[in-house]
DNA sequence: AAGTGTAGATGAATTCATTTCATCTACACT
DNA sequence: AGTGTAGATGAAATGAATTCATCTACACTT
């Protein structure tokens, strides 16, 4: 005997129990009543026993059948929903773009309604998560990873690189532009965002002090300085535009605050960081827009960005 | 266009992709591989699009497939278990009763040897539980209910009822039975157990008082004085063997102590508790053995259980 | 009590979905 | 170049699903 009966009757006996009543499941299905009788009928010699007690009337379920329904109705509708969403995959005019948070915040949320210039009709819903989706699980149409090397999961390009400066905010060092030594710099509050324990190549201050040592004789142990040190990298460089602190921070997404000032440059001594990589699947029913977001956003990252406008309030 | 497409479409592309060859599926489902390829085909042909990339080999999901295959894969074995659950459901030699923690500690447990000897073949699953279990979830086969009044979801049966003393172990009043007026039991820690705040029936201190308000002029208010209340039944009367007070307990669940003297009434007044209720659904597959439990313990709930061994250390 | 209407049951006949058969294609391997 | 394999395709065959015709068991009305 098959494990599973036709699935057939599964659909005409939730039908049947959902209604209760098999006229109303056979103008559902759009067949004549008595199909729907002849499948319960051959389920129920599937299962041994009667699934509905058919009098007195109103029909109801019996225990067997109290214990299908339930399962078999979700069941369905998982099926239902899931097509849905594989018809409809290519149709729906938004993509879903995933991004680490700092990244989606500060350079690519600002950059949207230039997005939206170019593509007033094709939407776009930003995912800003430090975690890393895998596309097979459709959560996301593209992915902007930030990574050592190349993605596997997709298609991937990289779309640019980053660089780690020593900035502070001129309330904090002076309106004047000029560089710190080491030891000048450990007399300060020293900012940085935290990174996987595992990655030993991090582009923070233990990072920077083996490279200042290099040029300087005698670098403090910056590493043990650091005194503010943030889960989001947003956050740790919201604080260095505070004034609370000076801060390794990428220039890619500090940008606008080292154009207008808002954040200077410290010390000479950068940090290469990792590539800004885009993923997606070349078989994704929606590749026309996917392939029009790629290009967009080549684009827009190699447009310098507008300056940031200086808040005169930080909350 | 239906919703859903024939089923048969769907189990033939599950068994593809979790084969990743329409060939193993074909054998799986007895048909030729032929077949597969046409019922995948029409369900791409419904989807809009592919499901599977032919080549290069080996076979593999597209975004469709992987958007389709876990939850029809999901799908289908929640099916299958559910069909063998309905299918069983007459064969297994256990039987599920549900009864209050109390009752299920101090009563029924207590004479599983009994039923063990009465019935060798057919198991007993005991679940205690003060939440009322629904047959209809199939959760239990039989349940036991403390209700005030016959339930209303399977044929109901009144097993027993009880009636409340107040009791105390010798070692607290002392070895000679007397019975003690409100004042003198007053001076005592008062035990009780909890009942839902919306039983304004309950057998506890509250209504003893009423009750012994008839006979005497001043009672004290025994339900301010209550000072070690439990969540469990089990726990009060464990305390009140222990000697830590005098309280409120049902005749059924401390029937082998009264006999055996480790508690003792210690007042003439008493108050009658609800029914100990049966009930089972008649359209359960497993009725004879249902039947054959009913008739068990009936005619255990007519037979005195035996003393209770007062021990001689309680933690 | 008789007549009427309704929902489900049943078996035979019909319809149509599923499957097989025969042949082809696109590789990978020798 | 020859061979083997897995999937593709369309026509034909098979069998599951459905309809048709009739029946049954009520509930309701007269």
């Amino acid at each position: 005997m098959r494990d599973l009966p036709p699935l057939t009757e599964l659909r005409a006996f939730e039908a049947a129990a959902r209604h209760m009543s098999f006229k109303l499941a056979a103008a559902e299905l759009g067949v004549t009543p008595t199909a729907i009788s002849h499948q319960i009928k051959l389920l129920e010699r599937h299962c041994g026993q009667p699934l509905f007690r058919r009098r007195p009337r109103p029909l109801a379920l019996t225990w067997a059948g109290e214990q299908l329904f339930p399962v078999v109705r979700d069941g369905l509708e998982s099926f239902r929903e899931v097509l849905s969403t594989v018809r409809d995959g290519g149709a729906s005019g938004r993509l879903r773009i995933t991004a680490t948070n700092a990244f989606a915040a500060l350079w690519l949320v600002p950059r949207l309604p230039k997005w939206r210039e170019a593509h007033p009709s094709l939407k776009l819903d930003i995912v800003g998560t430090d975690a890393i989706i895998d596309l097979k699980t459709g959560e996301a149409d593209v992915a902007i990873r930030y990574a050592v090397k190349p993605p596997a999961d997709g298609v991937g390009s990289e779309l640019m690189r980053d660089t780690f400066h020593v900035v502070a905010s001129p309330s904090l060092v002076g309106a004047e532009e000029r560089l710190l030594s080491p030891a000048e710099l450990a007399r300060f509050p020293l900012i940085e965002a935290e990174w996987p324990p595992t990655d030993t190549h991090a582009p923070n201050w233990r990072r920077w002090q083996r490279a200042a040592s290099v040029q300087y004789r005698a670098v403090p142990d910056l590493s043990a300085l650091a005194s503010l040190t943030f889960r989001e990298e947003l956050h740790a460089i919201e604080a260095a535009i505070a004034g609370h602190g000076v801060a390794i921070c990428s220039d890619v997404l500090i940008a606008p605050e080292l154009a207008s000032g808002a954040l200077v440059t410290v010390s000479q001594i950068t940090l290469p960081g990792y590539g800004f990589y885009l993923v997606y699947r070349d078989d994704h029913p929606k590749l026309v827009s996917i392939k029009a977001f790629i290009a967009w956003i080549t684009l827009a990252s190699a447009v310098p960005q507008a300056p940031a406008e200086i808040p005169t309030n930080t909350g």
